[in-house]
This record gives C-alpha cells, structure tokens and sequence, in this order.
DNA sequence: GAATTGCGAATTGTTGACAATCAATATTTT
DNA sequence: AAAATATTGATTGTCAACAATTCGCAATTC
C-alpha cells in the first residue's frame, strides 16, 4: 500500500529482487576488476552472502557465471577464486584481442560516419597532448576511450561484448602493478594509423592497422614484465 | 562400505558430486544444442530437478552459467528460456565469427606443420568427392570437421573456446531446419583458398580467405531463409 | 626434529521449505 | 455479452538447515 517501505535503497535493494543473484554479479565482477581482491585470491561464500546482505545461493549462482565469463575459477569443495592468468593465456587473450579489434576497425570501416570520426581525431589530438607531456595518467583513460569508441560505434553488440570481457580478463593478468612508459608515442602513430585508414573507408588496411596496434601493444607488455605484476596502458 | 552403492552410473553420477551443476550446465546445453526444445521455450526447473534427480539449486546455478554464455534468456520472476535469436543477432554472430575464425588462421599460418596440413588437404579432396555426389548429408560433417581442425591447430585454446561458443549460438538461429543446397561446391573452393594460404605461411592471406568464407558462408544462409527455421552447412 | 596422523572448526554442496510473483481461470460488474 | 476484477494454481526467488568435504593445528610417531 504505501509507497517504498524501505527507508535506504542502498543500492543493492533498487533492482527487482529477482535479478538479485545478477547483482551480486556485478558487484563481484567490480571486486575482481577493481584489483582489491587479486588473482588467485578466495572468494568466500558466507563473507559476501554477509556483505550484500544476502543468503549464499544468489552469490553460488553469480560464481557460475563469473565462472563461464572466465573470471572465477572454480575447484571441487574448495571454492571460488579470482582466475589466474599466466603469461601464456595474456598471450592468448591479446591475440583473440587483436583479431577482435580488428574486425571491429574492419566493421567500423564500412559505416563510420563523420561525426564518429571526428570524435576520433579529437581523442587523437588530445593523446598526442599528454604524450609530449609524458602524462601517462592522462593517456590511459584517453586510450581506453579511444579503443571502446570505435568498439561500440562497428555496430555489433556481440562484437562489443566479446572484447570487453577480453580487456576484463587481461585485466586480471597486469593486476595492480606499476605502469611502464615508453612507447605511448609509437602506440599513438599507430591509433592514428588506424584513423586513416577508417578515414579511406578501407576495411582491410583497418584491419591490419588495428591488428598490428594490438600486438605492438602485447609486446609492449610482455617484454616490460615477466609476471603479473606489471600494468601498461599503451596498448 | 561397498563399491558403487548405485547399480547404474547413469552418467550423471560419475563425476564428483560438487560439479553437479556443471553436469547439469552440460545436459542442459545438450539439450538446447541437440535442438530437441527450440528458441524461446522455457526451461521448468523444477521439472529439470526432477529429471536429474537434484534439488533446484543446482540447476539455478546452471542456469546462470547457460546466461552468461548467451544460450538462455532470463526474464525476472518467469525464468529461464532459450536464447531466442533474431535475424539481426546471427549476423552480428556471423560477423564476429568471421573474424575469429580468420584470425585462427592467421595464427596457425605462422606454424601449421606439414601434419596438419596434411589433414586439412585430406578433409579437403573428401569434400570434393561428396560434392561431386551432392551429397550434403555427408558434406556437412566434413565441413565441421575442417572449421575444427582449423580452429583447434591453431594454439589458442581461448580463441577456439570462444569459436565454438559463436557457432552453438548460431545452431540457435538456424535450429531444426531443412538444408539449403546450392553453392558447397563454391564452399569448398574458398576451403581450398585458405588452405592455400596457410601453405604459403601467409598469415595475410589466410586471414582474409577465411573471413571472406564466412561472409560468404553468412550470405548462403541469409539469403536461403528469412526465419529461424532454415539451416545451411555450407558456410 | 621432521613427517605423519588424528581431531575440530570452517567451508562447501545440496536440499526442502517458505514467501513472492505470475499465468490462467472463474466471477462479478456494467 | 464484454470487460474488468478476484481467485486459484503453479512457478520462481530466497532462505536456513543439514551432510560432506577440506583445512588448520595439535599430538603422536619414527
């Protein structure tokens, strides 16, 4: 009868209760991107069913899709835990990567219009910026941008969503480790390599271009650290 | 005290009992694979529980997983029912599956061995030799087993993982349908061009003859049938 | 002193029960 | 009779409890 009778929402408590086990989904997905919880690291039922407020079946249910995205590891009677990547899945991940993004480019290449492009040119513009001003936490979230413009703009929502858990998953791998400059300038060539060839319309020489930037970028990381322990923002 | 209290095994009882949704993960993507249930039919799950013999929890759990991997759609305080795919859906699904699948084949033209092709020429002149025949009913496994191969060669298991995923949802689109005919002969000779390709060790090349295929292969299904009830395996 | 064995606590896997929601039919009203 | 409304049945969402397994630590053994 009346209206709201919980007094604070919280956040947890505005969605239909029903996609409650979703919830507590991206609420763990956030905990495994956020880095404050690395890889490798336990998941405890009871400890997060308590923290959402929750009992532990809706958090059981949101280990199972975490678990088929890749991002939680399951073991028989031992538990959850936040995926480990080894080098040899980053490697892996970055070239299914590489082949994503470019066929993203390819897409994009096809459709892109005018005002998409110019977006573009301007996120270029303000990289090559911070780049000579060696502003590396400038440049991140620049590069991240750039990248998801032209992911979400190729028009295939699949596409889109497959890339973006492989950047979740590579995030996994450089968790929380410092990041290493040189070659943010080459990286920024290359992002404009790309625009070129989306401004010729040209889907093969997209591909290539953004093909090549994202192994360029593999490289960058891998011979920066063996471990995972290094994060590098010019991919 | 004694060994195997359970007379009969039955398959579902082999594997430890903390897996049990991951088996109920597999028989319940059975069954939407095998077609026997299709797009857009709910899932029961307590008549599911019932059929496995467990409680609903375990088959929740599954549910959540077929989610995350695209096979089922899940509506609050409804539940779960086959992913349904619209003509929209699969050519977003063709398109991303073209780029994968090319870019298997660029990584595996930098180290296919002479086994592999071996193989794949093998598959090759037995495809021809039933095309020869029309006959698609034998056309169609080959065709499979050469995409596998292919995908499987290439020495990225997350890449491969991601392949299979792309064509399960696409068995969604064209669930249960007749087979269209006409063009597996040009199936089978851009087949030849990317094994061409990839004996040439030209990762270019290959890419593009197997993304091309695809297209292609997206275009015979296309144009053959409108609805969800066509299904092509000359892609 | 090192390795092994044997508890006890904690955690996971599963279940059955209860509350909430939805679909379908029956009933009432206009 | 048609539309709107109430009621019933079935299904989903959530929870708390129970059984089984694992982990940590102490006691024992070699």
């Amino acid at each position: 009868m009346n209206n709201d009778p919980d007094p604070l929402p919280s956040e947890l408590e505005v969605l239909r209760s029903s996609s409650m086990s979703q919830v507590i989904y991206k609420e763990i997905e956030k905990i495994i991107l956020g880095g404050t919880l690395g890889p490798g690291e336990k998941l405890n039922e009871k400890a997060l069913a308590e923290r959402f407020g929750v009992s532990r079946g809706p958090v059981r249910e949101a280990f199972q899709a975490l678990h088929a995205r890749g991002l939680v590891e399951m073991i028989p009677n031992r538990g959850a835990f936040i995926q480990r990547i080894t080098k040899h899945d980053a490697v892996e991940i970055y070239d299914v990567r590489a082949g994503v993004f470019g066929t993203a480019c390819r897409l994009l290449a096809e459709r892109i219009d005018n005002a998409t492009l110019a977006d573009l040119n301007a996120l270029l513009a303000r990289m090559d910026a911070v780049a000579a001003k060696r502003d590396l936490d400038a440049y991140y979230p620049l590069n991240i941008e750039f990248h998801s413009t032209i992911v979400k703009s190729c028009g295939n929502a699949t596409l889109a969503s497959i890339y973006f858990d492989l950047v979740g998953r590579l995030h996994l791998f450089r968790a929380r480790g410092l990041v290493h400059g040189g070659g943010f300038e080459s990286s920024n060539a290359e992002h404009r390599a790309i625009v070129e060839a989306l401004d010729d319309r040209d889907p093969q020489a997209a591909f290539e271009a953004a093909y090549t930037h994202v192994q360029l970028g593999k490289r960058r990381v891998m011979v920066s650290g063996d471990g995972p322990q290094s994060n590098a923002s010019t991919t």
